[in-house]
DNA sequence: TGCTATTCTGCATACGAATGCAAGCTGCGG
DNA sequence: CCGCAGCTTGCATTCGTATGCAGAATAGCA
């Protein structure tokens, strides 16, 4: 095999110290150019690579950000941990990848823990706020993406979080289906306790019943494809009493419902049921489903999620919640005015 | 903020040695069950939790895997690095994840190597021989998957791969569209030099050859949505002489192209152009697009990646190629005989 | 040229846990 | 009651790099 070449060679090979060396390597250290030319010279000829670990337990950061996540099948997250990680990257910060789900999410929480991530992302709807918190105490930075800690209204923020404005979200759905004409309006939630559908669906319901409407019909689909298709099936089978139109939690699942409509119930969308969803995942605006949605600025988000990350890293900054805008995206998935038969 | 509680402060309270503690911490040391207990206990009241990245400095292992991507748009990859997550995490080992394109694919690799981590897999088609081959002459195993090394025709293997066998599933699909009674087969290929696309491509086209047919018309779609997109047009523009069937390099360029047939082009997916992918992502199922396509079988590849990981790791195992079979998924985007009008 | 101010350099130590070694302890058989 | 074997335990050292400190070298200036 080959043994790692060291600082120490690399010194002894230049003639210098083992200190000129890691010098070198460190920004704004007081080095001459002279010496820092035989260190990267030997360097080089020995193929050194300062080692990260090491330089870690002194330094006592990792450079590392965990990253949490647990939907990889919806698209939208798959996005958010490619941006996530180029930005991190521009600052030096590399992604230290966690997959959970409900059942380990407390070994993860302790894996992720012994490897002293200098900051971790939750980006998941559905992990626990417990995990979050126990995280903060842990000392690390925790910025929750996409999600808001449930006990947010108490005076001490355990976590930072970036969200949309969700509510602000479920408002303009309401008011583009008002303003389509529709008359039976559905909803399918994500799932239930999560704090996006608890925000999506408050402020749709509310800005309905501003307008005089209310939810004509209800289900749940747990923010899964499958959860999707059940719900869908569950709300459209009785014929006489079928919505035209419906809300639905994520551009995930409202894919899922346009299949089930338009395969297996031969419905017409937008002429029978006009659909929206919520993200705006790639596939959104691809030919087969050009899904009016509610957009998620990703960009964005990321961008403040590295912020917040970044400036509790830095100094001590106390944790906030961030909300970002998001704007409502209208495609061919729902109709804009009444139908002509009810015209008449 | 907090100070870090170490193995010191846990021996203190617990009056004991340090290496009582290491001890507890690792399996097969030697403690007696009282000892043991004491050090639980106290480690419990003081919250500690083992320094992975000192643990790592004097082991020399790190217990992280490198991963390298950089499609995570073609859902096939999220999927992919989902399990693969979850089965190293099985083993112990947890996921550093760099996305990468072709541009800064070196500078990548000097930051994976500094993180000391045990092993490297570079899920991508797309990046080059040449990364992998310094990260294996650097002392890491690397498990190159769903990708062939360029030489590996040369003796000694620098790198393992686990790829499906993409030329006998190019061939499934000829003997398919053929069987189908296609006359006008045309391929759009992913990024020509990589290994998954040759092999797909050779495979299909010498099996068209030994049933008299050849490739009618060909472009490339780079393995990307939008290249996918242009390649459909480019085929499909002279209606005089349109394909009536297409091999398509990816799923996710397969939907593409269906959109583009459909939407665009007004023609019928199957009747007018079957439609054939490959790797079977989730959404080739989905009702929109039942898509055709040649499944991978990510599950055994993936325990395969980490079987060839995990030995390299433990003895000196010579790093080897391994290729598991694929099969043929048919679903509605392709027809299975004669058009009516043909037969007559 | 001489004296101070500044930059450079090496020494020694620290980070937190793992481990070889030798000493301490226990228990067992004789 | 002694001796030996087998567990436990603590000591001291190690992994590779960063950094405070003090001394060396250099530059700056008159």
């Amino acid at each position: 095999m080959k043994a790692n070449v060291t600082s120490v060679h690399v010194a002894r090979l230049a003639q210098v110290s083992q200190s000129a060396v890691s010098r070198t390597y460190t920004p704004g250290a007081s080095v001459s150019s002279i010496t820092r030319a035989r260190v990267l010279d030997a360097a080089k000829k020995l193929g050194y690579r300062p080692n990260a670990i090491a330089r870690s337990l002194i330094t006592r950061r990792s450079r590392i950000i965990g990253v949490v996540m647990s939907q990889l099948d919806n698209q939208f997250y798959p996005v958010v941990l490619e941006k996530l990680s180029q930005r991190l990257r521009r600052d030096g910060y590399h992604v230290l990848l966690f997959i959970s789900d409900r059942h380990d999410s407390d070994s993860v929480l302790a894996e992720i823990l012994q490897y002293q991530v200098d900051g971790i992302v939750m980006a998941s709807t559905v992990l626990s706020s417990a995990l979050a918190r126990d995280c903060a105490r842990a000392g690390s930075p925790v910025v929750l993406f996409n999600r808001m800690t449930r006990f947010s209204s108490s005076d001490d923020h355990p976590a930072s979080a970036v969200t949309s404005d969700n509510e602000a979200g479920g408002r303009m759905v309401a008011r583009h289906l008002v303003a389509g004409g529709h008359r039976r309006i559905a909803y399918i939630a994500g799932v239930e306790e999560s704090s996006t559908n608890v925000d999506r669906e408050r402020g749709f319901r509310e800005e309905l019943a501003l307008l005089g409407k209310r939810i004509h019909a209800r289900a749940v689909g747990h923010y899964s494809f499958e959860g999707a298709q059940i719900a869908a099936r569950e709300l459209f089978s009785n014929a006489a009493d079928r919505p035209d139109a419906v809300f639905v939690g994520s551009d995930h699942m409202a894919m899922a419902v346009m299949d089930v409509l338009r395969i297996e119930l031969a419905l017409t969308v937008p002429h029978d049921v006009s659909v929206v969803g919520f993200d705006n995942v790639p596939q959104a605006a691809w030919g087969s489903y050009q899904l009016t949605t509610v957009e998620q600025p990703v960009e964005q988000m990321i961008e403040t999620t590295a912020m917040l990350l970044l400036e509790q890293l830095e100094g001590d900054v106390k944790p906030h919640a961030v909300t970002v805008p998001c704007r409502l995206v209208v495609r061919a998935s729902t109709r804009l005015s009444l139908r002509v038969e009810e015209i008449a």
